[in-house]
DNA sequence: AGCTATTAATAAAA
DNA sequence: TTTTTATTAATAGCT
């Protein structure tokens, strides 16, 4: 269709190719406007000139998005762009951390170990002990701090109601093992014990740690 | 081009309309082929029948993919925005949750606490003897299985190997508290006690619930 | 960017 | 569907 046939290979001269492209870029995109009006058709066209200008087509009553998203359905083939691939390797990170926290967390609650090797329980038993020293020794600050301030009478009406509202749970435990410090004298500074609440001066009774029962 | 002229509107002739759907759609993806060998440029399209059938073309050398991450940077349109917003809000609740698991973590270590009321002290002292004594409890289980299976000389050896690797760290304190309700007569059922490996039995010698140092 | 000779696409029919 | 064929549409080479 022109003035002579041509074979369907790059067009060398620059500016031939340049006036190619432009008629038929047209034409491509009137033919895909013709079919989806004649046919009922969802048509996209993307087209990139060689000088990286963009043209391109959508049917009516529809979006490049739509289509391409029902492409992707209906082919299989994932089209997604750079910025989705990141957002998908950076949720599968985070669902792999939290993954690991959840095995974590499960562990300090003394659950799913029966997988574990008697090492890793030794670890994690060590590290549950860290963790109540260190929460032990920032009780302790706190009361020394209230008992400064004079607060120790008011903080105890408050832990009274604690313990009257969450009585199912053994609190005692609790309350006696932050504690246990102070009955035990092992913190040296014990100018504040005369303040301490009379709610906290419990005995000792964690079953595992005590045998007094 | 035909055998007359028609009108660019829906064929409603059924057959019709299937026949020059077919015709023009090659007719589409042949220009398609052609412009971008001619023309050296890049060209996708997708093409829906009005049944739902799918065809595609893509210029050689490239995929759609890389051809709609270019329409997008070129045009500054989202063809994701769904998908985007929705891995978005994926990794925003993920996030919330990792961060909510990371400070009860930080928690069960001891850490991050000044900020908190005593009475979520108290509940995370809790939750940490909970966990020693549910880990504990699995601990027992695992030296009664091993007695009856009369494992405990491997395991003893391979534990004390284990203490020398990491005898920076303070392994008796986890050792002796895993077996303290041994020594302490807190399991009833003790058929297995003379088998019981000297490692484990040392003296107690948590700082904080012990006062021999 | 227009023109137009020529080829290519395709509507209607089979 | 695909093929045939008459006809229209697209466009290559020129201006």
């Amino acid at each position: 269709m022109g003035r002579g046939k041509i074979e369907i290979k790059r067009i060398e001269n620059s500016t031939n190719r340049q006036v190619t492209f432009s008629k038929r870029r047209n034409g491509i995109l009137k033919k895909a406007r013709e079919i989806s009006v004649l046919c009922d058709a969802q048509v996209g066209v993307v087209v990139f000139s060689s000088a990286g200008k963009l043209y391109d087509y959508c049917s009516p009553k529809t979006t490049l998005s739509k289509i391409l998203e029902r492409y992707q359905t209906n082919s299989g083939k994932i089209l997604w762009d750079e910025k989705h691939k990141s957002l998908s390797a950076e949720i599968d990170r985070i669902k792999k951390e939290n993954d690991s926290m959840q095995i974590e967390l499960r562990h300090l609650q003394g659950e799913d170990l029966n997988s574990r090797q008697p090492k890793e329980l030794i670890m994690i038993e060590e590290a549950l002990e860290n963790g109540l020293t260190n929460l032990r020794d920032k009780q302790m600050e706190h009361w020394k701090m209230l008992a400064r301030n004079g607060k120790l009478l008011e903080e105890e009406n408050k832990l009274l109601a604690f313990r009257l509202v969450t009585s199912h749970h053994q609190q005692d435990v609790a309350l006696s093992g932050s504690m246990r410090g102070l009955e035990l004298g092992y913190n040296p500074d014990r100018d504040f014990a005369p303040q301490m609440p009379i709610t906290f001066r419990v005995q000792p009774s964690h079953p595992n740690l005590q045998q007094n029962h």
